[in-house]
DNA sequence: TTAACATATGAATAAATGTTCAATTGAAGA
DNA sequence: TCTTCAATTGAACATTTATTCATATGTTAA
């Protein structure tokens, strides 16, 4: 390819950081998890399913915002398997749906106090 | 605190959950940093220094973004004591501030595999 | 079937955010 | 000192995004 053709200061380098750039696919994917997690409201969320599942309403309640507001989050964090439900009559139960996610949480709150 | 106080469903587990809340600046701190990594312009970059450091100019050829975008969004991730920088002459050298960044890109990358 | 309740959804508004363009800073060499 | 170059900064614009309000599902009990 004839990136760098013009003018860059280390063209041995740079192609060496373009071998191994990941797919396109790849970078958004991974944005679109770390972007799930990136708004307090959502995150509150995440929190208060960090150690038990808990229904909707509750989570309202522990996280001070509307049940709409709140619906709205969980659908974005579902669709992105973030957090999965199970219904039980009218309400429904909301949990992590795995435990990468714990694990993010525990690495940023290293990087929170380095 | 008279949360609660009117109706939730589960109101044992609530309080339980409440109790092992994190503090507000917690959250927002933790929400700081995956923000950080939630643009994909600002995740290119990352991934760029992920195995060597790199000049601005080289940077923005890697990413294919104007050398501006990338500054701006180098100080972001500079303030977030994600990059750290040094400068050489007229060149200025970014690199990743510590290895939690990547950790967190890797336990990202398992969770997109799931 | 109705009424009541938990949750979900859609549209609209307000706020936040990334990029661009122009101008500026700071360092090296002529 | 003047010019060139790498990088930074500020303002403006366009897009994205979270929340609110109103309405719609779907389930249970009467």
């Amino acid at each position: 390819m004839e990136i760098c053709s013009e003018r860059c200061i280390n063209e041995n380098n740079v192609k060496k950081t373009i071998q191994s750039f990941p797919k396109q696919d790849t970078i958004v994917g991974i944005a679109e998890i770390f972007k799930a997690l990136s708004d307090p409201s959502r995150l509150k969320i995440v929190f208060t399913l960090l150690s038990r599942e808990h229904c909707v309403c509750d989570i309202a309640v522990i996280c001070r915002q509307s049940e709409s507001a709140v619906s709205h989050q969980l659908r974005i964090l579902r669709v992105l398997k973030i957090v999965k439900n199970r219904r039980e009559g009218k309400i429904v139960y909301y949990s992590l749906d795995d435990d990468h996610v714990r694990s993010l949480i525990q690495m940023s709150l290293d990087h929170l106090s380095h």
